[in-house]
DNA sequence: TCAATTTGACCGAG
DNA sequence: CTCGGTCAAATTGA
């Protein structure tokens, strides 16, 4: 989180970047919270950690999208990988530089794509960064030229049963063992249901004991989005199964089964990745940030942004598919 | 026995 | 041709 807190701080150029600075802000009002709650309270500490992750990810959503401190982010992602790597160079580097660069793309890039950085926690002792709490069947792996590690290549293990697409490639980085680039592609559009690990039906939000994970969870990656010509057909997409979403809130009601799902602590298909809770604070290991794909419609992150706080402090949602003029309700306020 | 992983073959893009 | 991505048979493991 340092990085990002650094990163945000460091660039107040236009309105994203004072968005950045308050959000900012926010952020460090809720980890005083956190820490004033004092595990008093398990509901609230969760509520804090809703928020803290959120925030967290509107930040990064800036930054990715609006180019904000582009430089930063690339300094990092090429940092890690000692010489260009390929990977920050190659198939995903038209992406880099903001996702509306240019119109003509190669044809086929019809899928969402994001990139992101994580590492395996404490001491990188296992072969796959954290769960990210989709469930994923491994169907190959290549050796990639010019890097040390070979890339794994996985699909969504509903593939078959509910047709989702959605695919990731891990690949070790090269002179850190313990970090992972994983890129996403497309969208999930699986409705998981881990009904055996969480029987608890629809009513109460869970509180999850591995909330606090979440604190240690968000640090400092590079996420690169693509965001491609808004695909209005997909309006719920990956928010719906967005590890934030785990409340009773909105998108609760459209996928609940995932709802119930921490996504760092759920069992998955892989080696579950045992993350230091103590680390909340100063943790130094870059970790899994919580960032699912978004709606990414244009030029509005903001909006998007919006959309992660309302979805986070609104009480149960009122209208439930009224989330765009909840959002736009809210823009108003929030700009006003 | 079934599901997940491994791994070489295959294929398309460049 | 090379390279990256996927397929699918063989293998492994619960």
């Amino acid at each position: 989180m340092a990085r990002s807190m650094e990163s945000a701080d460091g660039s107040n150029g236009g309105s994203g970047g004072l968005v950045v600075t308050e959000l900012s802000h926010i952020k460090e009002l809720v980890r005083q919270l956190e820490v004033h709650l004092g595990g008093s309270h398990d509901l609230c500490r969760h509520l804090t950690t809703q928020i803290f992750s959120i925030t967290e990810r509107s930040i990064s959503i800036i930054i990715a999208s609006s180019g904000l401190d582009a430089g930063a982010r690339k300094r990092c992602a090429a940092a890690d990988a000692g010489l260009a790597s390929p990977l920050t160079t190659t198939p995903t580097s038209d992406v880099a530089d903001g996702p509306f660069k240019s119109a003509k793309k190669r044809k086929v890039m019809e899928k969402r794509k994001h990139q992101v950085r994580v590492s395996s926690p404490r001491g990188g002792a296992g072969e796959n960064p954290v769960d990210d709490g989709h469930s994923w069947r491994k169907y190959g792996q290549k050796e990639i030229l010019g890097a040390k590690h070979p890339r794994g290549y996985y699909r969504c293990t509903h593939r078959h049963s509910q047709g989702c697409l959605a695919t990731k490639q891990v690949q070790r980085t090269d002179e850190d063992p313990t970090l992972f680039e994983v890129i996403y592609h497309g969208d999930h559009t699986c409705v998981q249901r881990p009904a055996a690990a969480a029987p608890a039906a629809a009513g109460q939000p869970e509180h999850n004991p591995d909330a606090n994970s979440f604190l240690s969870l968000t640090a400092g990656l590079t996420v690169k989005t693509e965001g491609l010509p808004a695909l209005a057909a997909d309006p719920q997409g990956w928010s719906a199964t967005a590890p934030f979403y785990f409340s009773s809130t909105t998108p609760a009601s459209v996928c609940p089964a995932t709802a119930e799902r921490s996504p760092f602590s759920a069992p998955s298909t892989s080696e579950n990745w045992g993350v230091s809770p103590a680390t909340s604070d100063s943790n130094h290991v870059a970790s899994y940030l919580p960032f699912e794909d978004a709606e990414w419609r244009g030029q509005d992150e903001l909006q998007e942004v919006v959309s992660a706080l309302v979805a986070a402090s609104a009480p149960p949602a009122p209208a439930v598919d009224g989330l765009d003029e909840l959002l736009d309700m809210d823009i108003a306020s929030f700009f006003a």
